[in-house]
RNA sequence: CGGGGUAUAGCGCAGCCCGGUAGCGCGCGUCGUUCGGGACGACGAGGUCGUCGGUUCAAAUCCGGCUACCCCGACCA
């Protein structure tokens, strides 16, 4: 074997650092907490980002693009705002270097100093909304529903591939609406599109639900998310949508004169997915062999591998495969034909495994002979002969049910993995024992949840916006409650 | 940012304790035999030992600074 994956029971995490390295999906650069994303895994995240924007354009969205700079200035208008973010802040205070005359290299030009220091962006509300300002001036102006794709930095003591890095991938909705009421809906709405997007297209089951206060958004006054379970029983917010109120357009002073011709401060919304995702669909599919991709997702949805002995066989072969490509091309279905000599179909099978390519396709001279094709499936390394003929609908059917089957084995382990707990020693045992999803009752104070977390490392990663209303008394102090929230320890 | 570990050929590692001019496996190149689950043989190429400095006749090896990565905490999408 040429590519030793660590296995998920003996190490999850080296697991999940293996397999994002050795799938080539992204490496660590030379730059501290910051990686490099590769070729294959870019492909992954350009076909999110593809539905992701068709998605946005069809909810009404448009796309622009704010600078990366963000005055300091700026960035202390809104208090909650600066005080989430000012620890993690990567700072531009120069804009020139010079020779070193003493020591050789280059230094830092200290008479090149900025009059106001620049903020990398972490998150660009203030520089948006200090746009919009401009921008709006009457309801007729409204709703403004943009979006950017951009990179942010957030200063990350601690990172991991995908999941946490310093620079990082995403795309930023930042609506403007006359009334509360619309822009909490547009939240709720965005929320949905993170849904449905992760569910349809990453295959991955996600709850959703609002943040308490200790989880809230810098700046905002309700924050949404999707909660997702990963295979080791840890829980990965996705995506949030934060509804912001009227906080940014009083920092940055943005009303409009609505139809009556009062003046009236905006309501505000954004929300954000980011690179993150791709360590979500990692984390929740892929398997000791490798990736699993949902077929959806996957760069290279079908795979050929020849195998032959002469030269005479291979174009054979090939001859009888380049239809089968244009078909499968024509069905939109991506297809790769991996004639390479040099390696043996044995090490193709693995390493478009390790890939997680969706299905693999093998054919030799016994089916030349036959007119049959080897097909087998990534999701459940199941295989089968099938006639050649009449294949194409037979693996556009079984991308379908690749993409169907992973989801509910994603469900079915979300189902196994969510309990509930009636009493603290319950909850403590579950936490520490069996990891999942948590649903308890709790008392809603900051004050409760704190000190859950320092004795179990649980939070509570929402509160479901579909749930049951009933009486219960917290878990930890015995105070009444009306629901239970959904408790897990998270990445 | 605190504690621990690591850095030697493209990758994974040995050598370091006890200083004497670098080795193994995989990969890579050529040729031949192979090819339905990570093939085999022969020959060959490839390293200023992370970086900067110190000790020494001599440093991968001893000492110090820096950088990056990994693990464990505090912070976070």
């Amino acid at each position: 074997m040429a590519k030793e994956l660590t296995q998920r029971s003996e190490n999850y995490s080296q697991w999940y650092q293996d397999l994002v390295i050795k799938a080539d999906l992204a490496e660590n650069s030379a730059v501290r907490g910051c990686m490099v994303i590769k070729p294959y895994g870019y492909a992954i995240w350009e076909k999110m980002q593809a539905e992701l924007d068709r998605m946005f354009k069809e909810t009404g969205h448009q796309n622009a693009y704010f600078p990366l700079f963000i005055p300091k200035s700026f960035f202390s208008r809104e208090a909650d705002h600066v005080e989430g973010f000012a620890k993690e802040c990567a700072v531009v205070t120069h804009y020139r270097l010079k020779n070193d005359e003493q020591n050789g290299g280059i230094v830092v030009d200290p008479d090149a100093k900025l009059e106001e220091e620049l903020i990398i962006r972490p998150t660009s509300e203030t520089i948006i909304w200090n746009t919009y300002r401009n921008w709006i001036h009457s309801h007729r102006d409204l709703p403004l529903l943009i979006n950017q794709w951009a990179n942010v930095v957030r200063w990350e003591m601690r990172t991991r591939l995908f999941l946490r890095t310093a620079e990082f991938l995403w795309q930023e909705g930042h609506t403007a609406h006359a009334t509360r009421e619309e822009a909490i809906e547009e939240t709720i709405k965005m929320l949905g599109v993170y849904s449905d997007f992760a569910e349809n297209f990453m295959a991955i089951p996600v709850i959703k639900g609002v943040k308490t206060e200790n989880e809230r958004f810098a700046g905002a006054v309700d924050t949404y998310s999707i909660e997702a379970l990963m295979q080791d029983g840890k829980a990965l917010q996705s995506g949030t949508s934060h509804f912001l109120g009227q906080n940014f357009a009083k920092a940055f002073d943005v009303k409009f004169t609505g139809k009556e011709g009062r003046e009236e401060y905006v309501w505000s919304t954004s929300w954000g997915v980011s690179t993150r995702l791709m360590g979500a669909l990692v984390m929740a599919h892929s398997d000791d062999n490798g990736l699993v991709l949902p077929p959806k997702l996957a760069p290279i949805q079908v795979v050929i591998v020849p195998i032959y002995k002469k030269t005479e066989q291979l174009e054979k072969i090939s001859e009888r495969v380049s239809s089968l490509v244009s078909d499968l091309k024509a069905k939109g279905i991506s297809v790769k034909f991996d004639d390479n000599d040099n390696k043996k179909p044995g090490w193709k099978f693995a390493e478009y495994e390790l890939k997680g390519v969706p299905v693999r396709l093998a054919i030799g001279p016994r089916d030349i002979e036959n007119g049959t094709v080897e097909i087998s499936r990534r999701d459940t390394l199941q295989k089968e002969i099938i006639p050649i003929d009449g294949c194409v609908e037979y693996i556009e059917n079984l991308l379908t049910e690749i993409q169907k089957g992973i989801y509910r084995k994603a469900l079915d382990f979300r189902t196994e993995n969510t309990r509930s707990a009636d009493s603290w020693d319950e909850f403590k045992d579950l936490i520490q024992n069996k990891g999942g999803f948590v649903l308890a009752h709790w008392d809603g104070t900051s004050e409760t949840e704190n000190k859950i977390k320092e004795e179990t490392k649980a939070t509570i990663r929402c509160i479901p916006l579909v749930n049951i209303q009933e009486q219960g008394k917290c878990i930890y102090t015995g105070k009444p409650s009306k629901q239970r929230v959904l408790f897990a320890v998270a990445y």
